[in-house]
Formats: C-alpha cells, structure tokens, sequence
RNA sequence: UGACCGAUGGUGUAACGGUAGCACAACAGAUUUUGGUUCUGUUUGUCAAGGUUCGAAUCCUUGUCGGUCAACCA
C-alpha cells in the first residue's frame, strides 16, 4: 500500500485513497468481479479484472469472484468454467468464490421484509400493461391498479409465487418507489419473476429468481464489498442500488462507474459475440479472431501483454473507442523480449547453391534470442538447396528494394552471403527457382569477405526442413465501429479474416521444440501453435506481423 | 422534447486556480547480420460564448455535441 505524491491516479484510486484517509470501512478495501455465466469473458472484462484485482491488490485489499447467476435460461455451467480459466490464466487468484444464488434465501428474505414495510407488492398485470404503466422518460408513469393491496394479501401472493401456484409471468413482485421519478428504473421495478427452469446451481428449488437490481447491490452488501465498480451504462441504477441497501438496512457498499472498453473493428457484446459463434462466422468462442480472452489466448497473447494493454487503456468516465494497434503493441513488445526466434518461410522459393556440392552439410549457430542471452543457441543446417521467401526476390526490383535480384547480393541470416546468379524458369515462363553463389569467407561471425549487403532475409535448409501450415488473420470487420453501422453488424464481417498457407517451410528445430512455446519467425511475424497442432500436423497461428518498416508504395 | 453522465492532438490518458505532459499512431534521422528491436528528434490538442480571477483545461452561466435510460436480461 504505497501511496505516491507524484504519480497520477484515476478516479477510482481518488476516492479509495479519500477513504482510506478518512478511515472509511476501517481501511478496508474489497472488490469484487461479478460476470453472468452466459457467455465468455472478452477483453472489455479482461480490462474490469485488471482494474478490479488492481485496486485491491494496490491498496492491500481483497477481490470476490462472484458469479451474477439469477437467470437460470442464459447460464451455464460451461460458462462459469471458462471464466474462471481465463481469469486464472489473465494472473488472478479470486479470495472467495461466490453465487449469487448461494443468496436465494437471504433475498428471499428481503423482498419479504419490503413487502412488510409496505415497499413491494405482488402484480397481476402483464409485461405489456407494466411496459405501458412506465410511461416514457418525458412522460411520467402511472400506479398499476394491484399496487394498493396489502401487506397480508401481498405476503400470501409471494408465497404463492414461490411455491409454484402460477405460472411464468402470471405474476411478478414490485418494488414500490415512484412511478413518476424522472429515472425509469425507479418506477416500481421488477424485483422477483416466475421461472419454472432448472438453475445450474440450485436446481429446482426456486421457481422465482431475483432481478439483477434486486440482487446484485444485496450481493455487494452481504459480502461487504466496499466498493462495486461497474461500467457507465448502469450509472441510472445506482439510486435503485442505494434505495434497496437503505430500505432493507444492510451494509451500505457503494457503486462507482467507469467508461467500458471499447476497441475498433470488432464487436464487445456478448449478445453479438454470441450470434458469431452460434451462425458459424467463426469457429467458436476461442476463433483467435474474437475478442475473447480464449480466442486471444489461441492467439497467442500472453497474459503480460493483456495486462498492459488494460493499464494503458487508462480509467475514466467518457466513452472511448481504443485502437486495435494498442493491442498489437502491448503483445509485440512483450513478444519480443521472450519468443523464440526460428525461421519459416511461408511462401517457399528454392534457391540451388551452385558452388556447393551436392552433400555439403554444415552446422550454424543461431541464436534463440537476440534480446536474451540467456535463451542459448541452436544449430541449423545448411546445404546447396534451401528456401528463402518469395517476397524477397524480385525480378525487376523496384526502387527502394534492397533484397535479392539478378545480380544482387543478400545475406542468409547466421550464415553466407549469396549472389543472385540465374533465375530458373518453367515451360510457361513461370518463375520455379534460383541459381545463386555464395561466399565461402563470409560466413557469419567470421566474415572476412569484405563485402557490404543492404539486407539480411531469413531462409531454410530445403533437405530436411518441415513442412506446416499457418493461419493468418486479419481483422474480423471491415469498419471501425460495426454496431453504429447501417443494418447487421454481420453485414461488416471481413471475409478474408482468416487466409490459410498450407505450404509453409520451417527449420528443423520446429519439430522437436517442445509444445506451448511463443515464437518469432524471424521477420515474419510472432506466431504460436495452435490448440489444434500436433507432431504429425503442425499448424501455426500468426499472433500479430512484424512492424514493417519498408512501406511500399 | 425529461433525467443522468461526459467533452484535452489522429487514438487514449494526465495536469485538482500557476510552464498543457505521457503513451500509441504518424513523420524524420542514428544504430542494426531481423526493413524487427533500441536511440534521437518533429508534427498535431483544452467543444463554443460569456463571466469570476493578477492568472482558467480546471470555478460559474448559457449553448453545442456525444453517450445512457422506457427487458418479467445483466
């Protein structure tokens, strides 16, 4: 718990370090992260995580995971599972693990002691007469014709309820605040429906369940949560929040907003999210596409980087919109500091070494890390026929182009400069291969040639490289911001999101590394296996390209 | 024709009445056996109009613009 002048804060940690001053709560800090099972965790979450376990872990206080699970239709225990993997696998250890249904009871009881005190009623009305007694936020509300019964006639009803006597929507429970209030949710919410649904947690011991404004401030106030923080949109059910705590006289836990995150050409509802796993625009909830913590996870994102990125994204109170190269740096600058380097060539050329005899065969030592001594060397192999990238050889170079022409000179990275001798051409005049020579006295690291290369390309050993394939992603939408687009968001969906290489070239060392490692295909791009990969199949997914430095025109 | 929240470079985010700073992006240069990394430099900003004050991004007023709210979702 330091607690430095000079660096900033956001306004969440104002006003945890106000209390703390003021010795609020004793200088307890408790938070708490409150996902819906229904659906997966994206980086929006990954952001609330980070500012929720953050805070705590900041100011020596304490993080509840607890699950919002009181419609028992959406939920799913596949969901509660991925949650807490993704949020293990974000860095975060939760101090208590709740439901919100582990409170059924004690909400139970609440609602019970509003209706006591004359603040809820039983309502026979149905969801269009209660729409239509709401008004409209410039048209006050008017009192539904069941709101005067009373408190026995009400007591009997809910008992009724939840004993199973009607049926879904006959009834439902009202708080009795003020159908003319300016806010709409102050006028008379639903507080408890009928559900005749098995709950993943509870079964079918209720058949009535608790709305999110009945629940979650109780939730809050049970475990004692100092400070509940929650995104901008439920800003208007704070005084809800507020009237029930004081009403049902509970421990006053406080709710604080900030601007969700929003990030560029992609989509961050799980309602969307949603309908792209379920119409099949992806492959699923961890597509390394979507903006899922398990889709960036497949990826091949770290933790640190997401992380990061949370930190950089900033906390405040105006909508934002956040680049996806935010991101894309976040992850190369980790990347770079810990992937291995080997080299791919995703777009084989094969290059015959004409002074080279047909069984040469030599050891090069590479190193794996540039950035990390620590990471050692490895060899690879060279021999008269190797691959070098397609993009790097250009017949009539443009100006600017400094790799391998004929006549030109490069040097293969960690091993000899080559002369672009002949070009190798099929019946149809078709570009099939390379003649080169290279310089015996410049090998790498004992150079004594003399010569001066401009550029450096990557290649393999074309007698025992492995083939594989590779997954290259794009962005999933062709626009900034889908859902403020004219129609479907889906209209917007980019159909080249996903190109797959299936003749890709890698060293030897990629067959026998062993598994889960990130890597850098050297000037290519980070990549990492996918899930999917196997020693007979090896398939790789692109994290993110290189920055590139030559912008052609 | 309501209520609430907000407005600082292209994008985010600081400055709490006293020099508008930082990051990403962009651009230029240096270094480089990855056109990567690293390093240096440059461009770009306080929504508007009034007011208070020696002094306003900051306080006040009005306006403008953006967001949110009328699920038996969360």
């Amino acid at each position: 718990m330091s607690i430095d002048k000079s660096e900033s804060l956001n306004f969440l940690e104002e006003i945890i370090e106000n209390d703390l001053k003021t010795g609020k709560h004793g200088g307890r800090v408790l938070t708490r992260f409150p996902p819906e099972p229904n659906g997966y965790l994206h980086i929006g979450h990954a952001k609330s995580i980070c500012l929720n376990f953050g805070l705590a872990d900041k100011y020596g206080g304490m993080t509840n995971l607890r699950f919002d699970d009181t419609n028992p239709v959406t939920e799913d225990v596949e969901y509660v599972d991925s949650i807490k993997d993704d949020i293990r696998w974000l860095g975060f250890e939760w101090d208590n693990e709740f439901f919100a249904s582990d409170y059924f009871e004690q909400l139970h009881q609440f609602a019970i002691k509003l209706i006591n005190k004359g603040l809820a009623y039983v309502d026979d009305s149905t969801p269009e007469e209660i729409a239509a007694q709401k008004g409209s936020p410039t048209v006050p509300g008017e009192e539904s014709p069941y709101r005067n019964r009373t408190v026995e006639e009400n007591l009997r009803l809910f008992a009724e309820m939840k004993d199973g006597k009607y049926k879904d929507g006959e009834k439902v429970l009202r708080a009795k605040v003020d159908m003319a209030s300016p806010n709409m949710l102050m006028r008379d919410p639903v507080i408890y429906r009928i559900k005749h649904a098995h709950h993943h947690r509870t079964g079918d011991k209720w058949c009535i369940y608790p709305m999110y404004d009945f629940a979650h401030g109780q939730s809050d106030s049970i475990e004692q949560v100092t400070h509940s923080i929650c995104t901008l949109e439920f800003i208007h059910h704070r005084p809800l929040y507020n009237w029930f705590i004081e009403k049902i006289e509970i421990f006053p836990s406080q709710q604080y907003e900030f601007a969700r995150l929003n990030l560029n050409y992609t989509v961050m509802s799980k309602r969307k999210l949603l309908q792209l796993v379920n119409e099949g625009y992806v492959a699923g909830w961890d597509d390394p596409r979507m903006p899922t913590i398990s889709g960036l996870r497949r990826r091949g994102y770290t933790p640190a980087s997401i992380r990061d990125f949370a930190t950089r994204v900033g906390i405040a109170k105006r909508e934002n919109v956040i680049d996806f190269g935010l991101l894309e740096f976040c992850v190369r600058e980790d990347l770079n500091k810990i992937a291995l380097r080997r080299m791919a060539v995703l777009n084989p050329l094969k290059v015959t070494i004409t002074n080279l005899t047909d069984t040469f065969h030599e050891l090069l030592p590479a190193e794996n890390n540039p950035e990390d001594p620590s990471a050692g060397l490895r060899n690879m192999t060279f021999s008269n026929e190797i691959y070098i990238e397609q993009d790097d050889f250009m017949l009539n170079p443009t100006d600017g182009f400094f790799r391998l022409s004929p006549g030109s000179m490069v040097r293969l990275k960690n091993a000899y400069i080559i002369k672009c001798e002949d070009v190798v051409k099929d019946g149809e005049g078709n570009l099939t291969g390379l003649k080169c020579s290279y310089v015996p006295e410049s090998k790498s690291g004992q150079d004594t040639s003399g010569l001066k290369v401009k550029s450096v390309i990557h290649w393999v050993n074309a007698k025992d490289c492995v083939d594989f394939e590779v997954r290259l992603y794009d962005r999933l939408f062709l626009v900034e911001n889908p859902q403020n687009e004219e129609g479907d968001f889906k209209s917007y969906i980019n159909k080249d999101s996903l190109k797959i290489v299936d003749n890709a070239k890698g060293e030897q060392a990629l067959a026998t590394d062993e598994a889960g490692q990130y890597y850098q295909f050297m000037r290519l791009g980070y990549f990492c296996p996918d899930k999917s990969s196997s020693k007979d199949k090896l398939i790789f997914n692109r994290t993110v390209s290189l920055k590139d430095g030559f912008k052609k025109k």
